[in-house]
DNA sequence: GTCTATAACGGGATAGAC
DNA sequence: GTCTATCCCGTTATAGAC
């Protein structure tokens, strides 16, 4: 008889849809070992603690879709247009909406303590790389002025993420893979449009 | 012998500043009556819970945002254009920012939890009048386009608002956070074009 | 209204047998 | 690697004196 994950893959299964269910907070070790059918000390014995498990389920889930973005953005080349950025942006990151994952990188954009601890220079390095895509397609815009936008954009982003359930709600049905698409189009309109407003020299 | 502010008032100010700095979960009823140099019991006479408290501490520091929002886009007029809309709905909240509520508001716009439970008709309402303020301004768009844009500029707000202390640590050459002014227009001036966008019709 | 003291509970973590 | 049992701490909430 061989179990369909390990236990350390229970663990993991398990804390990434309780996370993204009711929080890091809201989540004890006692939830986690109950859902993944595992024993309480399994946790501290395959993770040494609840923080490094966060790290642990936050990197596996978060790790491929960055890989992807910067993926996106190296494919549309040193002539890219805003367009093609704005989409190597945001595109892999709505795109992994309603998948398993997604609840739980809303928990993530959310917690700023969280942010703070993982993702550090994570997201510097990614910011930068996007920032200098940015200042090759509109090379009029003031370095500071860049970095904003490119801020907004990505709070545009985070919001549609950490919000889905509710935008849903308004809409009345279930999203599928042509509105995802649709989604997406219309972040990239807007968002192109504000990288190419006047004003901010 | 009469102290500056009586126990209740007290409590909502020490709940406003730890709340924001470590988040409502992060918080105890300990620390609260700590900083707040009151007893421990005394929280649970003047509110009755702890949840009742959270709520108290928004509603207190919420209110006056949202209805200084709806007075300017009131005093904006039936002809208001784009950029006074969108400033009027991302102004006052900016304005917060570095106040002492800025912290806690940051806290809210990142608890879905929160947000829910505290906000639902109140969010739902902000929202109408704000679209149908758009929807003057930009005829062309569609109805599900004009929210999606609304949706877009509230969660470039609701980010700048939330990252403001990250983005302090990790771009702090760059940005310049100080100048809140230029803060609001460049939001303005990003979200402006941004519902102008050609497309989505 | 405000205090002390404590109840009742759940949390993370660990020791030690197997 | 996995289990049971337990430690120790902090939590919200309340009872009852003043």
């Amino acid at each position: 008889m061989i179990a369909r994950h390990d236990t350390k893959t229970r663990i993991l299964d398990a804390a990434e849809k309780l996370f993204g269910e009711k929080g890091f907070d809201g989540t004890s070790l006692r939830d986690i070992t109950r859902e993944a059918d595992v024993n309480l000390a399994a946790v501290n014995y395959h993770f040494q603690s609840k923080e490094s498990l966060i790290e642990a389920v936050i990197l596996r889930s978060a790790g491929p879709v960055n890989d992807r973005r910067l993926a996106m953005l190296e494919a549309a080349g040193p002539k890219a247009t805003v367009e093609q950025i704005v989409e190597a942006f945001v595109g892999p990151v709505l795109e992994y909406d309603f998948q398993p994952m997604a609840p739980l990188m809303a928990r993530v954009l959310s917690s700023p303590e969280v942010m703070q601890r993982v993702f550090k220079q994570h997201i510097e390095t990614l910011s930068r790389r996007f920032a200098d895509a940015i200042a090759e397609a509109v090379p009029e815009l003031s370095p500071s002025e860049r970095m904003w936008r490119l801020h907004f954009t990505a709070g545009a982003m985070a919001h549609t993420v950490t919000r889905a359930p509710v935008m849903r709600d308004l809409f009345g049905g279930i999203l599928d893979i042509k509105d995802r698409q649709q989604l997406i189009a219309r972040l990239v309109r807007f968002a192109a449009a504000g990288f190419r407003a006047p004003g901010g020299y």
